[in-house]
DNA sequence: ATTTATGCAAAGAATTTGCATTGTA
DNA sequence: TACAATGCAAATTCTTTGCATAAAT
């Protein structure tokens, strides 16, 4: 599946454009690290650069060939470290569009959004809309929760892929 | 994990409490295995059985110890092969709320809607709200797309369990 | 020096599949 | 009797881990 981000206006909120900057991507890892005794390697400086540099929701698996494209001497095990690591000092976030296999996105100077996932092309537009953001707090109340966290994902077809052909599949609900 | 599921009242709007009809789905079953030249055994029978008269969202995992409780000659096989055919037919919808495995529910006689679920216990709790439903339909027509489905889930503590004590946790989004 | 990071291969966990065999219509 | 369903174990897929070794502070 090949997976295109597209990060579209949003008459409701646009996200913010501007590209997170290395010099404070590198910056905030290092102090991340330092702060916690661990160390630094060429493979995390690596594996750090080729993720902030490649836009949109990269699997482990993708960030291993885009790697190794530049760096022979990666592993696999420590891409999923790195991974793991960059999400844990809130430098990356992790999505599962329900592949079977998780999906990383640059989480710096990107406040929350959620997606539009096409199930044609795999094509993925982000959006946020603080409305329904509000209706999910008021939902939560209601029910005595507090909520930390969701996840919303709407899928279905993009504009290039029309409309579906057959009936829309039912069963796996969503 | 326990997972608890609890359908409260949803002061939006209700999701119907009666409980799905057991003749209903087997002659629902019945005629969708008919239809496609397959055949009933007594595995399926029995898993289609167990699954029905559970309530809340099971894992496969889950199932087969039911079922085998009641039938010790049913495999594991067997009852994801049924799992799925009970979602091919709409019988049932699986749900994953990022715990590594897949949960199914009876979608008879139960319309759509999302989940609350408690970071802390496990619990889960159904809700519906169409103004929700709405702004997603809304926000995707924006962007041209055409929703099939949807998967919205609210993570969070539930009453019983009160307020996080530490931090929320960040890096993994949501 | 001390402690963390890495590579590799083995281990896991959930789910699927090939195939000989059993069961159903 | 034909063809679908089952059991079982092997295979898959994604991810994690144990451990000896390399590297960083």
């Amino acid at each position: 599946v090949i997976v295109i981000t597209v990060i579209t206006m949003n008459p409701l909120r646009d996200l913010p454009r501007r590209a997170p900057s290395w010099q404070d991507v590198r910056a905030r890892l290092a102090s991340y690290i330092a702060e916690r005794g661990l160390k630094q390697s060429r493979q995390r400086d690596a594996i750090t650069e080729v993720f902030f540099a490649t836009p949109g929701h990269v699997s482990a698996d993708e960030l291993v060939l885009r790697v190794r494209s530049v760096d022979k001497r990666v592993s696999v095990a420590t891409v999923y470290r790195t991974l793991k690591l960059l999400g844990e000092s809130g430098l990356a976030s992790s999505r599962d569009f329900g592949e079977g296999q998780t999906r990383w996105e640059s989480a710096v100077g990107r406040p929350h959004h959620d997606h539009l996932v096409c199930t044609q092309c795999g094509k993925i537009v982000e959006f946020a809309n603080d409305e329904i953001e509000r209706l999910q707090a008021t939902v939560a109340r209601r029910h005595g929760f507090h909520v930390e966290s969701h996840r919303l994902e709407l899928y279905g077809r993009c504009g290039d892929c029309g409309p579906a052909r057959g009936r829309a599949r039912d069963g796996e609900g969503r």
